[in-house]
RNA sequence: CGGGGUGUGGCGCAGUUGGCUAGCGUGCGUCGUUCGGGACGACGAGGUCGUGGGUUCGAGUCCCGCCACCCCGACCA
């Protein structure tokens, strides 16, 4: 991509209304754009980065054979008078109605829908288990949207949904979304910890967040460094000698990058979805339901990578993976970075290639925003000695690499 | 919903005790010079000062209402 040519650009000075991180290095990357108070609207390079972090959630959720759909956003009020959750979440809905009076909720949650979607589908324990998921935004009328991506009123999220038989069945799935969950933020360059926490209205057993340490957090944790335990303080018991491992544990704040419930029966009971057994017996379908934020992800990446002069975007979520600058208006520097621009792409490689006729100072100072993690540049004094400069975006240190051992060096890179 | 703050060219801001043609930076356009850490010069385009009302000879500026956004709190499947 042409950076000359790239739809959205970046801005000298973050917004005036923008306090979090995420918020000001998003939006003065040229990442996403606010539409309303906890309503962005996404640019192609934050679009970029929403589909990898999303590519990264659907490759882990089919690992533990999650089966995408996509439900509908648009949800008839019957269904959430159906579970009593019109008037429990009454705060939060955004409630709609067409001309002739009829009158739809935009989905803040999904098990309205699909616990009746499965019901169609499923009527004996052969069909168990099941779980499927979407990616889809959520609307939520937050009482106060804040946080730029963090908390919002209309935001993007991985829901999961599973149906098992048995209790034990859920359980050893449960397990398997643990890890799972963690696979995505590991991916996602994020160093989560799994919290016991509130099971809310659901369960009287914990329920699973997971978390990422960070003064942007709203949540605060009590965990141990040492063996990882960790419970959000909304459950602790106020003794901070750590159950498993006797150290001392501590206090932090954190943002919460997913969570996992049990279910148990309560929205197969209201939708009257069962299976019949072995034995031929109807028993209610015993569920879970595990979510991401996938865009409160994407914000939350901006919080734990950056430093004073922008975001430093992990390889696998980064919009582009090498952020080409070519110096100058020597005739042969233009024409060397040209032939490097097509040679990496046709090896497969994603490239922003910063083209314009700018000066080397505001090249730089755009590619620190934007944050892609390889940076490498293409100047008269490059070609001196036949090679390019390269510099990992983390990094503080250049070096040189040959300009023939670029691409092979990138691929390289890329799979370390 | 309570408390605090902010609304002025695309973006970031200044604008004194009310005063006449509303400024600055950045961005944008044209031309020229530059070319390794936000280059420089010249010319130029771009503003119902959030909104409604009021006071006044005169309101960006004072008064009242409303709206939007940000922060703290409450809330948070």
């Amino acid at each position: 991509m042409y950076y000359s040519k790239l739809f959205g650009k970046t801005r000298f000075d973050a917004p005036h209304d923008a306090d979090s991180i995420n918020a000001q290095l998003l939006v003065q990357g040229g990442f996403v754009e606010k539409l309303s108070a906890g309503i962005y609207q996404f640019l192609p390079l934050g679009l970029r980065v929403l589909k990898k972090i999303n590519q990264i959630i659907r490759e882990e959720m089919d690992r533990i054979d999650g089966q995408e759909i996509l439900m509908a956003t648009l949800h008839p009020i019957e269904i959430w008078q159906q579970t009593g959750r019109d008037k429990t979440m009454t705060d939060i809905l955004y409630r709609t109605k067409t001309s002739s009076d009829k009158e739809f909720v935009l989905g803040p949650s999904h098990e309205e829908t699909v616990t009746p979607l499965v019901k169609k589908y499923v009527q004996s324990y052969k069909d168990l288990p099941l779980s499927v998921y979407q990616i889809q935004a959520k609307f939520r009328d937050e009482p106060r949207a804040k946080s730029g991506l963090l908390r919002g009123r209309e935001f993007g999220m991985k829901d999961m949904y599973s149906f098992h038989e048995t209790n034990e069945d859920l359980n050893a799935y449960y397990e398997r979304a643990k890890v799972a969950y963690m696979n995505v933020y590991t991916r996602c360059g994020l160093e989560a910890y799994i919290l016991e926490a509130s099971g809310g209205a659901f369960t009287d057993q914990f329920s699973h967040e997971f978390s990422i340490k960070t003064p942007a957090g709203e949540d605060t944790m009590i965990y141990c460094e040492k063996c990882r335990f960790a419970q959000n303080i909304e459950v602790f018991k106020g003794d901070m000698t750590c159950p498993k491992c006797q150290s001392k544990m501590l206090e932090a704040k954190a943002i919460e990058a997913g969570n996992i419930f049990k279910l148990g029966t309560k929205f197969s009971e209201a939708f009257d979805l069962t299976v019949q057994n072995r034995d031929g017996k109807k028993v209610p379908v015993i569920m879970g339901c595990y979510g991401i934020g996938n865009t409160r992800l994407l914000g939350t990446v901006a919080e734990a990578s950056h430093d004073e002069n922008g975001i430093i975007w992990p390889k696998n979520v980064a919009p582009f993976q090498v952020h080409l600058i070519s110096l100058g208006n020597d005739e042969k520097a233009q024409t060397a970075c040209q032939k490097l621009y097509r040679e990496l792409l046709s090896a497969g490689i994603e490239v922003l290639f910063d083209d314009r006729n700018d000066s080397a100072g505001k090249k730089f100072k755009d590619a620190d925003l934007i944050g892609i993690p390889l940076r490498i540049v293409v100047s008269g004094r490059t070609l001196e000695k036949n090679a390019v400069e390269w510099k990992e975006r983390a990094a503080t240190e250049a070096k040189n690499v040959v300009l023939e051992e670029v691409t092979a060096g990138v691929k390289e890179w890329l799979a370390d």
